[in-house]
DNA sequence: TTAGGGTTAG
């Protein structure tokens, strides 16, 4: 019986055992059986092996392996390149391609270039790679750029280097683009901000070709709702990519609970997808929900994320909730092994200054073991700001200054500081910096949807076809306003928007046009939501909050920052922004 | 026995 359990065993069994395994721990025993049957240098059985370990996510099992292997073949360095980078060490795939080109007489072939490209372009998004790779990939396409697959790979890549028009050339290379080819074209336009060519492409692609796929739907979401319809018809809910990204729509657009109803009902969620919840609800100012998502996320198998810890640290921040937020940041230190990034000391300066612990904020820079950015300055600048803390307010801009030299919003922040503090001298002088050195400009704009219909309103425009009835519409509703005990506050009205001190006495915030415009055009009762590019000042806050209680209306407004829902006279953000 | 594209924060 036992000869009979130990019997030889050849290579189709193995393989077939393999191919079956659905655990590490199956591939542990059949491993254990391969060494036993003399199998451990049969090159089919290993590579085989060493492919399944890397997609159940044991590539280091898999790379033990592989080292110890005499004389591993072009195949089985392709499967450990690509394995790496599945196993979201991209680094290691580079490092792997670079032994096989300098350690090895092994010639690359178009697979391994298409695996080693997309771990760069993946690097990439990380902030991690260096020019020199991007360069070394150029090298790559002499030998292989007919090769669609690779063309697709290094379209990506190009794409994250903000280089489109390599892009576009490179996919003009592809004799027939497939469906692959035009989503890492779409996806490019998206993430270098060419909507209007975007948009062009995916109707292109709508015309070429019958059917579309998952990653066509995300390229195009930003698009709008009707993508989710699109989505629900071609039965894609259930595609975890698909669904994330509808989430962060749903977050970014407003509807929150539209969000939270697509993230209940997903069978599978991954760590991107429970980040994108979380920041959701940061965004709108509901961090209670934020700390009960994130908790779940905790108590869920799926492992935390960096991303993780700034969105959670980020909802803490804009509510107020330091003691949760700073309970957060000791525990991802102690219980969760995680080594704070600049990032996470940012958003605990951000959390620390919101709150007015200026001095709390300061220490903990002094104390910070890396050295101190402009994200962690900007947000103490921010914070000297909201709490009127001038001496500090000069400590942080100097810094910022000297960091950022070309940043034009540090200047607004800083003479606004000076403003509010009525040291209009200084003020000035800041802003003749400005001028001098010709920084470019941001000006205030907001955006509101009338019938499908999109209106950008700028500070103070006279442009519009409806100019008198808006500008009628809006004395009107200032003299009910001033009725119901509505000031207007010019001291303090100003964020990060530049020269409005000035502009305020004869020309109006663009949010004011947009709200006007948006009473005059909407059903009564009905909500209304605006967009605007800057943070939303003082004054314009105030002012929705009385419009909100005067005409009965929800007023949402989506600003640099964040979401505010006004109703009643309240607004959701506690006055906290 | 191996391809390429896609989701989250600041």
């Amino acid at each position: 019986m036992i000869c009979r359990a130990l019997a030889k065993r050849d290579r189709n069994f193995f393989l077939n055992l393999i191919t079956k395994a659905t655990n590490q721990s199956h591939l542990r025993q059949t491993h254990a059986q391969i060494i036993l049957n003399g199998l451990n240098t049969d090159l089919a059985t290993v590579t085989k092996l060493v492919q399944k370990l890397s997609d159940l996510a044991a590539i280091s099992d898999a790379t033990l392996i592989c080292s110890n292997f005499p004389n591993p073949d072009l195949f089985l360095y392709n499967v450990i390149i690509r394995g790496f980078s599945r196993n979201n060490n991209h680094s290691n795939s580079l490092f792997i391609y670079r032994q096989l080109r300098e350690n090895t007489a092994l010639k690359p072939d178009n697979f391994t270039y298409a695996f080693v490209i997309s771990a760069a372009s993946k690097l990439l998004q990380l902030q991690e790679l260096k020019v020199g790779m991007a360069i070394e990939c150029l090298s790559i396409k002499l030998g292989f750029h007919w090769h669609a697959h690779v063309l697709t790979g290094l379209i990506s890549l190009y794409a994250k280097c903000g280089d489109m028009s390599t892009g576009e050339r490179l996919f003009e290379q592809i004799k027939h683009p497939d469906i692959i080819a035009y989503n890492a074209m779409i996806s490019g336009f998206n993430c270098n901000q060419e909507m209007e060519s975007a948009i062009a492409l995916f109707r292109e692609l709508l015309v070429s070709h019958q059917r579309v796929n998952s990653s066509t739907m995300l390229g195009a979401l930003s698009l709008g709702k009707w993508v989710h319809d699109l989505a629900s018809k071609e039965n894609f809910k259930s595609n975890i990519y698909v669904s994330t990204a509808l989430i962060d729509m749903y977050a970014k657009c407003g509807s929150i609970e539209e969000a939270r109803q697509v993230f209940d009902t997903m069978p599978e969620k991954n760590a991107v997808t429970w980040n994108a919840m979380i920041s959701g609800y940061g965004l709108h100012g509901h961090a209670h929900e934020a700390l009960q998502i994130f908790d779940k996320m905790v108590d869920s198998k799926v492992p935390l994320s960096g991303v993780s810890f700034v969105s959670v640290l980020y909802a803490c921040s804009h509510a107020g909730l330091v003691k949760e937020g700073e309970e957060i940041f000791y525990a991802m230190v102690q219980d969760h092994g995680f080594e704070p990034l600049s990032e996470h000391y940012a958003c605990m300066v951000d959390l620390l200054g919101r709150a007015g612990e200026l001095q709390k904020a300061l220490d903990f820079i002094k104390k910070m073991p890396i050295e101190p950015g402009p994200a962690i300055w900007g947000a103490l600048l921010s914070a000297c700001k909201t709490h009127k803390n001038t001496e500090l307010a000069r400590l942080a801009s100097d810094k910022l200054f000297e960091l950022d030299p070309e940043n034009v919003g540090y200047h607004v922040l800083l003479s606004n500081i000076h403003t509010a503090d009525k040291n209009y001298d200084e003020a000035a002088s800041v802003r003749q910096v400005v001028k001098n050195r010709n920084l470019a400009k941001t000006p205030g704009c907001t955006l509101i949807e009338i019938d499908k219909i999109p209106h950008v309103f700028t500070s103070g425009q006279r442009s519009h076809q409806k100019t008198e009835a808006i500008y009628g519409k809006l004395e009107k509703l200032m003299g009910k306003m001033r009725e119901a005990g509505y000031q207007t506050d010019t001291m303090t009205a100003l964020h990060d928007v530049e020269e409005e001190e000035k502009e305020l006495m004869v020309k109006v915030h663009s949010e004011k046009l947009a709200i006007a415009y948006g009473l005059m055009n909407t059903k009564r009762g009905s909500e209304i939501r605006i967009i605007k590019n800057l943070r939303v000042c003082i004054d314009c806050h105030n002012f929705t909050k009385f419009i909100s209680k005067i005409t009965e209306r929800v007023i949402v407004v989506r600003d640099a920052n964040r979401f505010h829902h006004f109703k009643d006279g309240q607004c959701s953000c506690g006055d906290y922004w």
